[in-house]
DNA sequence: ACTGGTCAACTGGCCTGACCAATTAATCCG
DNA sequence: CGGATTAATTGGTCAGGCCAGTTGACCAGT
């Protein structure tokens, strides 16, 4: 095979190098940057090029074009703004945000509207947890019956997957891989207190504590998950796909 | 109000165009696009704006453009990179709920932490919203820039994706059906007044502000629709507490 | 008949130069 | 001093042109 060598397109690599310049951070965020014609030149490309380039930034999130005003940075990583998406997961820390996000929310609500045999769900899910502790396989099954059935309380199938789908999200190798350093019957132990904290809060329809408790239990699995790794990856700066069980550095 | 002069920038209406006529199938994946020439004389603008456009497509990964070739449309959707196609469709009652209580909390996150660049953000999509109110399809794409700006103001991945899968769900033969009896620039110039207060809440920091604005666009939406719907299919009923076997069911 | 090379038509990439429209700041007037 | 006006700045769009890569038809050599 002989990689296909693609002609890189001029306004790509401006695009590159600007791009670039965000991330190191030479180019502050809410910092202006040059004008166009300036920035053309400055770079020795035509107008046109650097406007091509600059679409493309601002497709990707990074700056912000405002007419008659200037062209400003808007962030530093790319967290993708517009759909430009990358690679199929995101990182753990990520995902943990906004898992906390979202089923705050959908416990809050299912503790509005729980019913005994909803609660019973929950404890079912909790019960096979107890049991299977120390098997790394059949304990992720029951968490995410515990935190999927925590979204059927609320009736509402759309969430249910969802919930589901962010579940699902550590199920691939990449995620596995970080996952077998820092799960444990320990830190599953841990978590089994917190979702009992969380199926008491709804069993007694208290919205306020179920999302109080939801909270918790995902901020200390974010937390159980970063003391395991150490600092080394608290950037988080995308997929290191570090192999090896010794924690290297995320080589980039 | 007076129906804001469409001063968006004709580069992206022209590849919401494109993107639209993509999503609805009208160009089959792996067709071949006109010549950029032939495309600009027949969108009637010019060469450099009509690259623009293309440009910003290729880096959402709708089109593909190889040089001395041609415009390739490589994929439908912009979550099909992950290859999972997804079809089970829940109710349209179903999903507005599920956005209610997920973008609620989205939005009440957003608010701790907007900056002025990301107000910038919404701004734009509420001009471009306010100037394509008649224009059905171009409508919807300022009505999903708003939502998906929203979530990208936590600068979080995962829950910009999730916010635009929700809302690609309307993007299905079935829903636009539906969609048609009651979507009209009488409703959307309502949705715009809401969007508008969603902006203003979040501008002013204010968390509680932005949640319930949220919840009542969203409610508001919910209840547009049900309006239209009784009048069309007048009996049907109460299809928004649905998923009822799915109560028992924890894992799915 | 098949292979390899040449060539012309087509297509995207890039450039120059200009004008329009939105924004912003300096300026003027009440 | 404050609001309205003007002028400079900046992004948005356009026109036309040249260059470079792609493609396929055509032709010479094996």
């Amino acid at each position: 095979m002989f990689s296909a060598v693609e002609s890189r397109r001029l306004y790509r690599q401006v695009a590159d190098q600007i791009r670039l310049m965000i991330i190191r951070g030479e180019l502050a965020v809410g910092q202006r940057l040059p004008a166009e014609r300036e920035l053309a030149e400055q770079l020795s490309v035509s107008r046109p090029t650097l406007r091509e380039a600059l679409i493309v930034l601002e497709a990707e999130g990074y700056i912000n074009i405002r007419m008659g005003s200037g062209i400003y940075v808007t962030r530093r990583h790319a967290a993708e703004a517009t759909g430009s998406e990358r690679e199929p997961v995101e990182g753990p820390f990520e995902l943990l945000q906004a898992r906390a996000i979202i089923e705050c929310a959908i416990s809050e609500e299912a503790a509005k509207s729980a019913r005994p045999e909803d609660i019973a769900v929950l404890d079912e899910a909790l019960r096979a947890m107890s049991g299977v502790v120390e098997d790394a396989r059949a304990v992720l099954v029951a968490d995410r019956a515990f935190h999927t059935g925590i979204a059927a309380i609320v009736g509402n199938a759309t969430l249910i997957r969802v919930t589901g789908e962010m579940f699902d999200m550590r199920m691939t190798p990449y995620f596995e891989k970080l996952a077998s350093h820092f799960e444990g019957p320990v830190s599953w132990r841990s978590a089994l207190e917190e979702h009992r904290a969380i199926r008491d809060a709804i069993a007694a329809g208290d919205a306020a504590g179920a999302k109080a408790a939801m909270r918790t239990h995902l901020t200390n699995s974010q937390k159980r998950f970063s003391e395991s790794f150490g600092e080394e990856f608290s950037g988080e700066e995308g997929r290191c796909h570090t192999a090896g069980p010794n924690k290297g550095k995320a080589a980039t």
